[in-house]
This record gives structure tokens, C-alpha cells and sequence, in this order.
RNA sequence: GGGGGAAUUCCCGAGUGGCCAAAGGGGACAGACUGUAAAUCUGCUGGCAAUGCCUUCGGUGGUUCGAAUCCACCUUCCCCCA
């Protein structure tokens, strides 16, 4: 089975220009291929996952990445997908999270003797003239068509900036010049950047008369048709300084049934064998797969010995073993008062709630517990000494947090 | 360039002088039931030294005993005409 295949088989696919075409290039390894990342924030979080695991698969299949930071075209801000216009990034923003990027992606991919490579669209688009360019790709784009494309359409609803408007021209503009100066004949990227990429192959083909392909991976929806990788605080990030390994196994570990296996077979690198053989699995069983999934990932993104841990956490936490590595929050004595800590501002201080009154609607909802007893009382307090041997603080079924007085 | 409309709490959206910390829905959170799932039901959803006080209805001033609500100016957005 060629890689091509697995990736059709992993459910990766959403959209091929042409299909025999593109298999032909993945299975030789032949592909020169680049996804673009707009640096819209300072780390990547789980929907760039997809790419990048996209990247590293074909890569090992012997194909040739490259990984274009679109520090220029953040510069315009994509309007796909986007009900009102994105904020607008200053270039030391822009700069700064390409940065960030950069040392993300090392992680998932080989950038050694030219096996990768990483671009940075600011490079070719800031020294464009406006006269030329319209001159020179302006001509090659209808805006009719454009305008038919359907990314455009729900902000036709809400209006589009003319910024924002020329972003479809920006990209193609990029792929036609890594096309020539790369030899970069494909593009891989969301489903929802499809138009985008078409207006590449057209710009590619009308200016040079070659063929070059686009390929769009399926976005990872949630059985309720949502976008995975958001949480109500906002994206589950990579960095692990924004999301905490731990947070990051438990985003995994609680997903839906209905999508354990499809996340499984599109995000780890599991044999399809072995996949298969748990797509039989059924009711509580699937708890083991999701415990593997959450592991597997964090794996690939924080490291064996952080899945370990985040694993070790899990396991006590839930299944009522001891030990594992619970996060932690060090008080000191000035934040005692009397020798004491009341139960509120222990909540309070911890993370666990964000307000007094967010806290003491928890303690009275019977959703407090400090060593796994119930705390129903409002004014209780915890003294000195307990607190110094450390207390463990829960919220709900899934929030916890050690608290040790120093 | 001309005309019209809009901005409310996490989101949608009601509220057009006091009865407003602001209806309703969604989401989030907590409880019950479970498998750290889904569905369902219940509670809850600005803050605080809490039968009270403080901050919040795009911004800045003003009218008033009292303003989300009225007036002026500003900002942003949308629609129609050109």
C-alpha cells in the first residue's frame, strides 16, 4: 500500500485536483509539496496538527516538505472561513509567532540536508510592485470566479475588505513562485483553503502552461459538526506553556465515542492494522481507546516522557490509584490569614475558580472536594499544617490541583 | 459623495426614564445518572468585606432626583443610492 493509499485510507483526504495524478507523485515520492501557516498567534494548536502530521507522513514516504510561513500574507489576513475581518498583527507580532512556528515544526519534521524546507512568504511578496504584479497575475484572475469561489460567499453577507479580497491572489502568487524557484508541484492544506489553492493551479497554468495539484485535508469536525481542537477557553495549543501536557492528554481522553476512532486513525501513526482491530470495540471498551489516543498524541507532540506523566496523572486522578503529577500550586504564608485559608480563596488561588463567587457557587453546588471529602461549607478553613503536607483540591469531576503551603 | 440603520453581559438577542446586574435561547460550569462518553433531568452563569455595596449595556460629555433607555459629539460596522 502506498502512501497515498494510507492517507485515503485514514480518512486524511478531502479534495485531489487529480487523483491519479497526485497518487502517482506521493507513491514516488516525487512530490515537492508546501502548506502555508499564517502566524495569526504565537503557537500552533491541534488544527495545524493535521498539517503537520500530514507533512511528516509524506515525508517519510520519501517526499519533500515545505513548510511556508506566510509572514507576508498574515500581513493581509485570510478572509476564508471568517465571519468578520481579523484583527490586524503589527510586523514585530508577526514576526515574533513565526518564531514561535518555527520551533514547533522542528518537532514533527526533518528540516536536515534539504529534506525540508522552511520559506518565509515575506521574502517574495514585500518587494512586489503593485503595477507589476497587477500586470504580470491580475490579468489571470476573474472576479467573477472569484467571486463565485466559497470562501467568499458568507462574507459577500457581511462585507469584505479589498485587503482582504486580494488574499486568494497573495497565495497564489506564492505557489506560483515556489513552483518556479522550488519546484513546488502541489499544495496540501485545510478543505476549507480550497479555493485558495485553485487559484494557484489556474495562475500556474495560465502564466506557465504546467500542471501543478492541491490536495485538501479533511477538517476534523466532532460528531456535532464542530471544529475539533476548541475548548470554551479557547484552542488547545501545542505550546505547553499554553496548554499543559496534561490539559493537552485530557482534551484527548475525553472525547466523544461517536469520534475516538476517527481521530485515531487521522492524528496517530498507528498501524491501520491495529486501528482496524479497535474500530470493533464498542461501549465502554472505547474508554482504552481514548486513553490511547490521548496518549499517542501527546507523544508525538510533548515526548514520551510527558505522555508518561500526563498518563501516570490521568490514572491516579480518575482511577483512584496513588501518586502522578498532579499540577501544583505553591502558597506562601502571606497568603494566610490567622494561620488559616478558607476554602474560597484556596479555590480562588489555585485556578481552580475564577472569582469567590465562582467559588462559592461550586462549594455550593456539592462540586468541591478537598482529599476526594466533600466540602459543602462555605466558611470552611484549612489550617497551617495541613496545608504544608498539601492538600489535593478537586472542582468538578476533572479539575484538580495540589495545593502546598512553602 | 448622498440617505438609512446598528453597537447590550461568553455568543445570539429582548429591553426605549426608576419595578434592571438587565427577559429568553445557546454555550460554559456544578449536581444526578454513567464509562473521565453521549443523551436526559436539576441547579447555576458580573464582582465584593454579601438581607448591603461596587462595576457593566461601543466611547466621551450633557439633561435628570434618577440613564442601557433622552440629547450632543466621536468610533466602528451594516444596508440602499452613486
Amino acid at each position: 500500500m502506498g502512501i497515498y493509499e494510507e492517507l485515503k485510507a485514514r480518512g486524511l483526504i478531502a479534495q485531489v485536483t487529480n487523483e491519479d495524478e497526485v497518487r502517482e507523485l506521493f507513491n514516488n515520492g516525487k512530490a515537492v509539496f508546501y502548506i502555508g501557516f499564517d502566524c495569526t498567534a504565537d503557537s500552533l494548536h491541534v488544527g495545524h496538527f493535521m498539517a503537520l502530521s500530514l507533512m511528516r507522513r509524506l515525508q517519510l514516504a520519501g517526499n519533500k516538505p515545505i513548510a511556508l510561513i506566510g509572514d507576508g500574507t498574515t500581513l493581509i489576513g485570510d478572509p476564508s472561513g471568517r465571519t468578520d475581518m481579523r484583527k490586524m498583527l503589527t510586523k514585530e507580532d508577526i514576526q515574533y509567532n513565526a518564531e514561535c512556528f518555527k520551533r514547533q515544526m522542528e518537532k514533527f519534521i526533518d528540516f536536515s540536508d534539504g529534506k525540508a524546507l522552511m520559506l518565509y512568504n515575506s521574502e517574495w511578496l514585500v518587494p512586489l510592485n503593485y503595477i507589476e504584479l497587477l500586470r504580470e497575475v491580475g490579468a489571470c484572475f476573474s472576479v467573477n470566479n472569484m467571486l463565485r469561489a466559497e470562501c467568499y460567499k458568507q462574507r459577500m453577507e457581511r462585507g469584505l475588505s479589498f485587503l482582504e479580497f486580494n488574499y486568494m491572489i497573495m497565495q497564489s502568487y506564492d505557489w506560483y513562485y515556489m513552483f518556479q524557484h522550488y519546484g513546488c508541484n502541489m499544495q496540501c492544506g485545510g478543505n476549507d483553503q480550497w479555493s485558495n489553492m485553485l487559484g494557484g493551479t489556474e495562475l500556474i497554468r495560465k502564466k506557465l502552461g504546467q500542471d501543478a495539484h492541491a490536495l485538501t485535508i479533511t477538517l476534523l469536525l466532532t460528531s456535532e459538526g464542530k471544529k475539533m481542537g476548541k475548548t470554551a477557553a479557547g484552542a488547545v495549543w501545542l505550546d505547553p506553556n499554553k496548554t499543559s501536557p496534561f490539559d493537552f492528554y485530557q482534551y484527548w481522553r475525553n472525547v466523544a465515542d461517536a469520534d475516538v476512532l476517527k481521530c485515531i486513525r487521522m492524528l496517530t501513526f498507528l498501524p491501520l492494522e491495529q486501528i482496524d482491530e479497535m474500530d470493533k470495540w464498542e461501549g465502554s471498551q472505547l474508554n482504552k481507546a481514548k486513553e490511547i489516543l490521548a496518549y499517542e498524541l501527546t507523544k508525538l507532540v510533548h515526548g514520551v516522557e510527558e505522555a508518561e506523566k500526563a498518563q501516570a496523572a490521568a490514572r491516579a486522578l480518575f482511577g483512584g490509584s496513588e501518586g502522578g503529577d498532579v499540577p501544583t500550586t505553591e502558597l506562601s504564608e502571606a497568603d494566610l490569614t490567622d494561620g488559616q485559608l478558607d476554602i474560597l480563596s484556596i479555590l480562588v488561588k489555585c485556578g481552580l475558580c475564577a472569582s469567590k463567587s465562582d467559588a462559592r457557587r461550586n462549594v455550593q453546588q456539592g462540586g468541591v472536594a478537598v482529599d476526594d471529602a466533600k466540602v459543602d461549607d462555605i466558611g470552611a478553613s484549612f489550617d497551617a499544617d495541613v496545608l504544608r503536607r498539601g492538600i489535593v483540591v478537586r472542582r468538578g469531576k476533572k479539575n484538580y490541583n495540589r495545593v502546598v503551603l512553602k
